[in-house]
Parts: C-alpha cells; sequence; structure tokens
DNA sequence: CCATAACTGTGATAATGGTCACAACAGTTA
DNA sequence: TAACTGTTGTGACCATTATCACAGTTATGG
C-alpha cells in the first residue's frame, strides 16, 4: 500500500520532465496522471510485440528500452534506445495501423500507461499536447534521417561512433568534456543499432581505444571529449 | 491574369485532396488557401537547401521533388520521393531547428507554401489539422523505420527492389495488377535512395528483368503481378 | 562457489558489392 | 549530321566486412 503511494507520487513528479507535458499546468498534469497506470518489467521482458493491436500510450519514468524490428530470419534492428521520461506507442494510436515495431526492456522499468481513448481525448483538449508531440515526433525523424544517412553512406567504424553518440546522448552522464556511459549495452546490441556484426564492434571498439577516443572498463566506458567525438563521428 | 486565377482554382481544387486538410470545411479550406503563394519550379532546380532557416510550408501541386541529404565529400543520399499533395518543409517549423535536408525538383513542378505563422496559426486554430499532421507524421516514421531496417540487413537486390516498390507507390499507375512507371528516375538516383552503387543498379535491373519481375522500355519500367513483387521485396 | 550460460576477442576465409575504366547508347544543340 | 553531354552496360579488380570457428572472459543462478 505505501508503495502505490510512492508510485504515485513519483508518476506526477516525473511527468513534469516529460517534453510533451510540460507546458501543462500542474491541475492539468494532475487530470491526466489520474488516469495513468503503473507497470513494471523486468530486463529482458518484451513489452510490446511487433504486428499486435495499438492500444496504449507509454511513458517511461525509470529504466531502459529498445525498440526493435526482426527480420523472417531473426536478425534484430535496433531503432532506438529509449530512456527515462521519452514515451512509446504512439504511433499505432496515431495512424491506426498495427504495431510496427517492439520493444523490449534492457533494463529494468517502470513506465505508465494511457488508454488509446485517455491518449487521444488529451490530444483533443490540450492542443499544446498535440503541438509538443508533433516537435517531438519532427525531432524523431531528423534522428531517422541521420540514422538513413549513415548506413547509407558511412563504413562500420563510422556507424559505430555515431552509435556510440546516440548511445552517450541518450543514456550517459557528462563529467567535464567527458562522457561516461555506465551498463553500456551488448556489443550484439551496438551491432544492431550500427548495421554491422558483432565481431566488427568488437574490433572496433578496440580500435577506437587505440586510437585514445575511449576507454572501456568492464560494462563502463568513458568517451574522452565528447564534443571532438561527435565532430568526427556525426 | 487569366493565368493566375486558373492558378487559384486549381490551389483550392488540389487542396482537397491533401491529406491534412481533407477533415475541412470548404469555407475554412478557402481560407487557408487565401493565405497561400504560387510557386514554379523547373526540373533540377534546389528548392530548400539544408542548414537554412526554415519559414516556409510547402504543398506540391503537380510534380516530383527528392529530399536529400548530402556528405561532406558529395554523395547524396535520397530520404523520400514526393509528388501530388505531399508536402514538406514542415519539421523546420514545428522544431525549431535548421533544414536537415534538401528539396530539389526532379520535374517541373507547382508548388503552393504557406509562412510560418500562417502555418503554426492553422495548427492552434483547427485542431484537426494538427492531428491529421500527427497521423502523417506517423506514417513517416514508420517508413523511416521499414527504410532503416532494409539498409540494416538486405542485399542490394533487395534493397533496390524495396526501391522499386516506394517508386511505383509514389509515382506509379495500376493496370490491372501490374504496375507502370513513366519517367524512371535515373540510375544514380534509385542507387542514392537503395543505399548503393548505380552500376550495381544497372546489374540488377537487368537481373530482375531475366527473372521477370519487371521490364524496361527506355524510361518507362513495368512491374508484373505487383502484390507478389511487393511481398517478395518487403 | 562451482557450473553453466552469456558475452567478448581474434584469426582465417570468403563474398558482396564498391570502384575504375571504358564502350555503347540516347538525347540535344549548333 | 556532327559534336557533345548525359546516361547506361559491363568486365576486372579489390576492399570492406560478414561469417565461421573457437578460445578466453565475465556474469549468474542453484
Amino acid at each position: 500500500m505505501l508503495n502505490l503511494v510512492v508510485s504515485a507520487m513519483s508518476k506526477a513528479a516525473h511527468l513534469q520532465n516529460v517534453p510533451i507535458f510540460s507546458d501543462l499546468s500542474d491541475s492539468d498534469l494532475k487530470k491526466i496522471s489520474d488516469k495513468m497506470v503503473s507497470r513494471f518489467y523486468e530486463k529482458g521482458k518484451m513489452i510490446l510485440l511487433e504486428e499486435s493491436e495499438g492500444e496504449t500510450f507509454f511513458i517511461i519514468l525509470s529504466g531502459v528500452v529498445k525498440v526493435t524490428r526482426l527480420s523472417d530470419d531473426g536478425r534484430e534492428v535496433i531503432l532506438a534506445i529509449l530512456g527515462e521520461s521519452d514515451f512509446f506507442g504512439e504511433m499505432s494510436l496515431l495512424d491506426g495501423e498495427g504495431r510496427s515495431a517492439n520493444i523490449v526492456a534492457t533494463e529494468n522499468s517502470e513506465v505508465v500507461t494511457l488508454s488509446r481513448r485517455d491518449f487521444l481525448d488529451c490530444l483533443e483538449k490540450y492542443p499544446k499536447i498535440a503541438i509538443a508531440l508533433l516537435e517531438e515526433l519532427a525531432v524523431r525523424l531528423r534522428k531517422s534521417d541521420q540514422h538513413i544517412e549513415s548506413l547509407s553512406l558511412s563504413d562500420s567504424e563510422q556507424r559505430i561512433g555515431v552509435t556510440l553518440v546516440r548511445l552517450a546522448e541518450e543514456l550517459g552522464t557528462i563529467k567535464h568534456g567527458d562522457v561516461l556511459l555506465k551498463a553500456l549495452p551488448y556489443q550484439q546490441d551496438i551491432a544492431n543499432m550500427a548495421g554491422t556484426s558483432r565481431e566488427t564492434v568488437s574490433r572496433t571498439l578496440k580500435l577506437l581505444e587505440t586510437k585514445d577516443f575511449l576507454k572501456r572498463d568492464g560494462r563502463n566506458l568513458i568517451i574522452y571529449n565528447f564534443d571532438l567525438f561527435r565532430q568526427t563521428f556525426s
């Protein structure tokens, strides 16, 4: 019971940080958060399945998830890594098509959900949410375009570099100039983001380390001089 | 003068077909179309330049444009081909960032434009437009995701196949089962869409022709049994 | 704390596909 | 029609990187 109360407070507190809700008054925020339901997913659990009906909007309170697509023969592409205060599930709600991607928790993750009806009501009732959502989708489209460019034009070293930039921006913490990535994803996941093979990731990380771009230490990775790194690889 | 009148009629008539305006009443449509300005671009002319300020929203009345990004060394990626009643330029208006892509007319093209202010006013005044726009951006994100998957997982034959599917859906005309593409883009453009080289496009088109998937005749291309073709390559 | 599973490092090999070079062909202008 | 420009076809070669195989290392659960 105590747990539930804490969770509810956590909900309201976190929602302020979600870009699409940041324009709302506290009371409006409260109204929306009352309609939300908390859920918890363990590391490795699937949250959404490709092809299934899209009936729910999700906001991440804590944890990390990956957005993937699978080919017929089981190979995986990672389209995005999402973390705290990111959201997903909106696409099916908006265009009525089925899910086009899977969502898997890559860390223990706490989310809140909104039903289709409540989500669409929000858009009608609060035009600011609709406009903020448009803004966020525009940002995502830009990222997708960059991803496409990178896959089309760059060699594997470059692609792995930009993948590390993406990861650092989503998951890293800055420490004067450098970026620290705790709990670096597995090489296979990095490969699936970069459109290359696990072995190539292994070799390339080693190469980048000898070039003094970064240092590895177990599951942690430090990117030195992140501004330079970003400039080099984007 | 006569020309202007015809153009104005053409504007109103075409706007009904634009997805994001389809929910509007005739009178609202008229109000918006009155704020629009017609422009004409010759084949090969650049319409928007990467990095420049984004101050205008464009709707294509007739013609074809390509959305591209260029690498430092001049290689081009084609992110999308847009045709009649498609629109572009919205991304900068929505998130305030600079242009992230170039737009080039690949055929003589007639467009109408809306200023930043009028576009944003529309979103505030007509929530239906905002929601319709959300829907369209969701569709585009799906397409981008498919594009990323294809670049990550498929070999060049598959990628060229899906590129032909994209072109057929955007530019082709159906003729019982088959699709006819008049004015097929140059091989270099197909290569830039598919993330491969011009030579590989040449060889692969020949291969697909010997496999009886399609037939070429000058600048025209017929895809036989398009449903099967789409199934094979998507 | 051991057994086992999961992840990473690395060499060898092969293949896809990029690049180069140039010929053939088409379309345009003088 | 000739000259020229832009596009396509095709062979030869080679680089990048995927794949395979397996050893070494780290995490995990009973």
